[in-house]
DNA sequence: GTCTTATGTCCAATATAATGAACGAATACA
DNA sequence: TGTATTCGTTCATTATATTGGACATAAGAC
């Protein structure tokens, strides 16, 4: 079956600064495509894509690639990551594990 | 041939730390898995591989689906990530565009 | 406790991303 | 300005994500 995705204008957005701030961090780190291609096991024309803030490169690869240029995401480290991590762990517990009343109103504002 | 990915710590935190954000907004915004993957029109499957933080889902999907549940990547929403994309064009045309020497010892404090 | 629904998981089929090679064009440095 | 190198792009092949269906289990409502 066709899958023809769309994408809203803050995803699109969103793909691209994060594919910017990947090129800006691999250029002033002197890095060239195909070097940081390499480190990262990928080839150099997924990371142009990545660069370019295309959507369709996987998730875990972008983020490798992220990491090993220094951006970072939700503006932590390894160790705030870990904390966060725990802290959704604990959220989680407390929330309902499975949603019931489906015909409901989605709660837009908080 | 075979590709064989590995991944670094912090890319599985931030992975894992994604997916429960994007769990945490669905569950408070009282939509069912089903509710949301319709919304972004992908299968529950790949939803529920999406919260579970596996690194395989495109990152536009991934993005898509955070939106929907009012997660945002660098803390931005539409109009600031228009102004950060803008600045990151700024930047981008005052460094080279292309980088030279390969040999270079990776700059990594900064 | 019962019952209804959401979730976790597996699967075969299909769509799509990833690869690596190739080539021209742009770019940096002597 | 010359020139080696990096970048942007296309393409066929290969690897993998996505899908939808199915089923068992968990969880919430009564």
């Amino acid at each position: 079956m066709k899958r023809k995705r769309s994408y809203s204008r803050v995803t699109k957005q969103a793909l691209s600064v994060f594919g910017k701030l990947i090129r800006v961090g691999r250029t002033t780190r002197g890095m060239t495509a195909q070097d940081l291609a390499d480190r990262a096991n990928i080839s150099r024309t997924t990371l142009h894509n990545i660069e370019k803030g295309a959507p369709g490169p996987e998730i875990g690869t972008v983020f490798e690639v992220a990491a090993l240029v220094g951006v970072r995401l939700f503006d932590a480290d390894d160790s705030t990551l870990t904390v966060q991590n725990a802290r959704l762990d604990e959220k989680l517990t407390l929330l309902p594990k499975s949603v019931r009343v489906s015909k409901q109103e989605i709660d837009d504002d908080f």
